[in-house]
DNA sequence: GGCCTTACTTGATCGAGGTCAATCGAAGCT
DNA sequence: AGCTTCGATTGACCTCGATCAAGTAAGGCC
């Protein structure tokens, strides 16, 4: 894991209004003194390292976690030891909203290399969402996006095919990347081939010939975890459904 | 649709207080006052018929909208006339919840059968809940509810086999009904074999030869649209994956 | 009633991708 | 360094479900 740099103490302290993924997690148009009361219930805590859990299946729901730095999975344990991975987050993305009904979590976090967790206690969090208008507002537009999220994937799962799937998954990252300021085009894969067959229903050996097919036809290049997309513009197509009418699932 | 009841004007005056899905729509807890409330918001129109449309992909998101009788169906405009379904909705559900974020539906939805539709201005709905605080905390509730349902979809589509899709499928359409008070084992349903197969990811004809094997191995009896579930064990034991060790799609 | 359209069913064939198996290579350990 | 282990890659083969192609039955309309 020597090309993740390590997280600085000093990091973990800073305040929401001066974080940088402020953009991306806090309600926009929040007046600074509810910034304040917002950051009063934060708990921050010190970096946590690869195979760490944030929360397991089963467990009661407390809190939502905000990740600042690093990645982290999230995944529902199957019978016999498998598990279904159900999703990679990046800085600025929120776990554990869907254990709000229930009050219990049914998937497992777990996370990917040393990163940065804030923890945002929720019967705090909703108290104050009620007296702070636009961080009502800001919590609805979260979970709704989280929803819309969930439908694309489920429109992937349900009738793309692998080169689809991964050149899908492939773009998110590096969409994802970018709003947060690093490279589109040249990253670290945090997860495993395994993780990342395993969350787009392939098998792993799928997921590695697709990687090798795709770097012999000069979309990019591989080693390992490392990741330079060249041709974004192909990768596009290949999702968009231009792919030179390929074998596209009868959908009709 | 002779199977299907003609919904009779009145239905539709009935104030929220009084209707059926109180339990389903309405924040549990919520005071009667408040109820009052949340009633003067709500719009009841005409019964809607089979082909009607609540919303389009592309139209400004204004409303929410809870099925009340019959059923609808949401799905994606996809390239060249080619639709991706992407769920149904029965009485007590609500439709929209993926359109607050961006304020534009992402995607369509059309009543499959004569429906009341009740609907509910999200501005109106979500000043509200500014007030109300058990009103603020059901809508987080049915949020999250909807990704953890979106979730289970998404492992449904990555990993499980046609037979267990739907089984899933049939299974999940009988919970719901037995929920609002229907018959969980003796249903018709309201969408075609090819809008089933188009939800599940499969093939029509890959739905009718599944209907076909149930029904010879005593799982169902099926005529048209007409379900009768015979063996609702036997329909577990296939969604559990306990299916005498079928091919399980790799998963590890 | 008879025609027509649309939905569903059933059979035959094909291919994407899963499974099995072997090899390779990198990172970690003593 | 040398050994071990686990992840990634590559090849051979096979299965599930898509696709193609009829054929059948039901509702709609004159």
């Amino acid at each position: 894991m020597s090309e993740h740099k390590v997280i600085s103490f000093e990091t973990m302290r800073v305040a929401c209004r001066s974080c940088t993924l402020a953009t991306l997690c806090l309600p926009v148009g929040l007046a600074p003194e509810d910034v304040e009361r917002l950051d009063g219930i934060v708990k921050r805590s010190r970096p946590l390292h690869r195979g760490d859990h944030l929360f397991r299946s089963g467990e009661r729901f407390r809190s939502l976690y905000v990740v600042k730095t690093g990645s982290v999975k999230t995944y529902s344990p199957a019978e016999e030891g498998g598990e279904q991975v159900l999703g990679f987050h990046l800085p600025g993305e929120v776990i554990g909203l869907d254990a709000i009904e229930k009050e219990v979590h049914a998937c497992s976090a777990k996370v990917l290399e040393t990163s940065a967790i804030c923890e945002v206690p929720f019967s705090r969090f909703e108290e104050l969402s009620n007296s702070i208008p636009s961080l009502q507002h800001q919590m609805y537009r979260l979970l709704s996006k989280e929803i819309s999220q969930d439908t694309e994937m489920l429109l992937l799962l349900g009738k793309k095919g692998a080169e689809e799937r991964l050149a899908t998954f492939l773009l998110s990252m590096s969409r994802r990347l970018r709003k947060r300021g690093l490279s589109a085009t040249d990253f670290y894969l945090s997860m495993s081939r395994h993780e990342i067959g395993n969350y787009l229903g392939l098998a792993v050996e799928t997921v590695s010939r697709l990687f090798t097919r795709f770097q012999d036809e000069g979309l990019l290049k591989v080693n390992r975890k490392h990741v330079q997309l060249t041709d974004l513009e192909a990768l596009e197509e290949l999702v968009c459904g231009t792919p030179s009418d390929h074998h596209q699932q009868h959908i009709t």
